[in-house]
RNA sequence: GCCGAUGUAGCUCAGUUGGCCAGAGCAGCUGAUUUGUAAUCAGCUGGUCGGGGGUUCGAAUCCCUCCAUCGGCUCCA
């Protein structure tokens, strides 16, 4: 007899050999129904195995992470199984569940595979779904496994076996369809409802670009069909909230085929919006110890040679401008940091100077790979909201940790709350991507470890994902549909001193080498915005948005009244317009609205008369009527709420 | 950069298998209307059908090529 334990204490005693969904069933039969995998003794199992010793046992149904990607998982497998049946000889790369549904990656050959054959592919799979195939396991030896695949031609597989090591492989066969398979999947395929292809794409195999590009098509899944409903209808509300879109609608920015691809313009209210944030964050700077400083968007190319960025991006960039002078080569910049540490060595520093903070919104262009422009949140011209601390190491510390403080007071202000603050390390198994001694990464990483951890940062560790001169604490975003995109980043560098040769005198005279903190809260300006947009769909915060309040006069009549109105608002601070075209009211307030401007002043008769406006609050609708000054009295101190906690 | 898809007026879109001067709504302009909380009415203007090349008696429609955009991959100082 063995004694399964359960999350919330409890425990039973069954006979060894018991199977989970034994104990569900014993449990409820509707645990036994919805249970999809299950984990004993912190490993994810199927619910089909048996138990044979002593555990603590849990189930995950749909509702749980580890449940959705288990039915995710299967369905990737079962979207297999109908591509054989459809495309024979088809083979087969990986087929992982991902965030939001599953992929495969697959290679068909000389066939081709377009969006409109989806439809097809759903249909085998619903009535393969129907016929209930048990996910049976299976172990069997690698050199079992890799002649099985040789058989087969499907060098892909093969080669994941290779890549195994040796001893027993698992096999899960679903209808006519068997997988090379670590599991867990669910019991089988009747769980499976409601089926969505989503997408087709390239994939190098195995992410790398040297290699082959296989077919991945991208799917969902869920156990109802409303959930499926739901789902897409949330997809069509995401798309509405998409910064390229409402960009275009708001009037914020725009691209030119002329200008050139990546290279935002920021239109009247786009760079009212943008600068209000600058001045916002340089408010915040100044009390913390920083200098604006400006500097040129262009430098010499020895510059970037010192710093080693020519080396590692000079192919990709931007080329070197030549001048009339023979030989004289410069660099559009692609970063400020250089600039700044010249800066830095215009006078010789003590010990006492330090930190010194150094900060600019500056403008650097980067020759971003085609493919990769989207919106404003990959371009290849954008302003950085930069600045580099240079302090001694032992105010190392110290100055990440006010930076973390900066970073999280503005996404408090502007109200992000599903942020991930990651660390990125070195990739352990590359190092030769990286520059710089091991004792000052070392130094490095486990400062900004501990950074983090005294600002009870809650943070994800990836390796690999580091700069190619630092280590770095980012802070991670999505956007309406779930991409993920970095925003505010802090990277610790002990490089670009030493390259730069940067000194401070120390209390015993000697000369010392300071550390530099890079940083940028906002991350890009462009970046930041974006991220903005979609996360308030257009509506922006009172203090920010480019238009607070429109006057609509009821009539030609009234717009006198109505700019007399306005005239007051604008002295009084508030960025107030009036909508004085000849359209019914019932226009005006329709198109202001979906404008997204928060308050709209309605004015009439009844109000000229009593010298009070009809106020509108956007999406909430007729608030009544007050004075124009209380109404003014109402907005400022609304502003001031949002912002009071600015310092 | 790679794979795939898309590109018709300022915007959103229609234009079946190549065939009458390429259409609609919104926006814009002109006029009428002087409006009370999410679209007043009428008239007019506006298009090298992404660019270039080709096939054809004839191309928005078929082919090639370039450009841009979208979805991914790779990259991201």
């Amino acid at each position: 007899m063995i004694t399964i334990t359960f999350p919330d204490g409890s425990s039973r005693v069954y006979k060894s050999g018991v199977t989970g969904l034994d104990i569900a069933k014993s449990i409820s039969p509707r645990l036994a129904a919805e249970a999809l995998c299950m984990k004993v003794g912190g490993q994810l199992f199927d619910v089909n195995k048996p138990i044979d010793t002593d555990a603590v046992v849990t189930f995950y149904k749909w509702e749980d992470d580890e449940g959705k990607q288990t039915f995710w998982h299967s369905s990737s497998h079962l979207m297999a199984a109908a591509l054989e049946k459809l495309y024979p000889g088809v083979k087969f790369g990986i087929g992982p569940a991902v965030e939001n549904g599953f992929y495969y990656d697959v290679d068909l050959g000389d066939k081709g595979i377009t969006e409109a054959d989806l439809a097809k592919v759903e249909n085998a799979m619903l009535e393969m779904a129907k016929e209930k195939h048990p996910f049976v396991r299976q172990d069997i030896s690698k050199t079992e496994a890799i002649k099985n695949y040789s058989d087969k031609g499907d060098e892909y597989k093969c080669e994941l076996l290779h890549d195994l090591t040796d001893g027993t492989i698992s096999f899960y066969t679903n209808g006519s369809f068997t997988d090379l398979c670590r599991g867990p999947h669910i019991p089988d395929t009747s769980v499976i409802k409601a089926i969505k292809l989503t997408s087709i794409a390239g994939a190098y195999w195995r992410g790398d670009q040297n290699r082959k590009m296989l077919t991945r098509i991208y799917g969902i899944t869920f156990p109802k069909k409303s959930m499926l409903d739901e789902h897409l209808l949330m997809l069509e509300e995401a798309k509405k909230r998409d910064h390229r879109k409402l960009g275009k609608e708001l009037e914020l920015f725009a691209f030119s085929q002329r200008v050139g691809q990546g290279l935002p313009l920021w239109l009247p209210k786009g760079a009212a919006l943008r600068e209000r944030l600058e001045n916002f964050l340089k408010a915040v700077q100044k009390t913390h110890g920083y200098q604006q400083v400006m500097t040129p968007h262009i430098g010499q190319k020895e510059l970037w040679v010192t710093s080693g960025h020519f080396e590692k991006y000079g192919k990709d960039s931007f080329q070197p401008i030549a001048t009339p002078q023979e030989g004289e080569e410069f660099l559009l910049k692609p970063m400020n940091c250089p600039h700044h540490c010249e800066i830095y060595k215009t006078k010789p520093r003590s010990y006492k100077d330090l930190p010194v903070r150094y900060a600019e919104f500056g403008t650097v262009y980067r020759y971003e790979q085609s493919g990769e422009l989207h919106g404003l949140t990959r371009v290849r011209g954008f302003t950085q909201d930069d600045a580099h601390i240079f302090c001694r190491p032992d105010q190392l510390k110290e100055e990440f940790c006010k930076v973390i403080d900066i970073v999280l007071y503005i996404f408090k202000t502007l109200d992000f709350k599903n942020y991930t603050a990651q660390i990125s390390l070195r990739d352990p198994l590359d190092q030769k991507k990286y520059i710089g001694s091991d004792e000052n990464w070392d130094k490095a990483e486990s400062a900004i470890m501990e950074a983090a951890q005294e600002r009870g940062l809650q943070t994800v560790v990836v390796k690999g994902e580091a700069a190619f001169y630092g280590p770095k604490l980012d802070f991670m975003v999505k956007d309406a549909i779930g991409r993920k995109w970095q925003l505010g980043t802090i990277q610790v560098d002990y490089n670009l001193p030493e390259r730069f040769d940067l000194e401070y005198v120390g209390s015993d005279d000697k000369r010392y080498r300071p550390v530099m903190i890079h940083r940028a809260p906002f991350g890009s300006m462009e970046r930041f915005v974006a991220v903005l947009i979609e996360h308030t769909g257009g509506k922006f915060p009172l203090w920010l948005t480019p238009d607070q309040v429109v006057i609509l006069p009821i009539s030609e009549k009234f717009n006198d009244f109505a700019k007399k109105v306005c005239n007051f608002l604008n002295n009084s601070d508030i960025r107030a317009a009036v909508d004085d075209r000849n359209e019914t009211i019932g226009k005006k307030i329709r198109e202001n609205e979906l404008k997204r401007i928060p308050y709209l002043l309605v004015v009439g008769e009844k109000e000229e008369a009593a010298d009070l406006v009809s106020v509108r609050k956007q999406g909430e609708g007729d608030k009544g009527q007050m004075s124009a000054q209380d109404f003014a009295a109402m907005l400022t101190d609304e502003i001031n709420k949002l912002t009071e906690s600015l310092t």
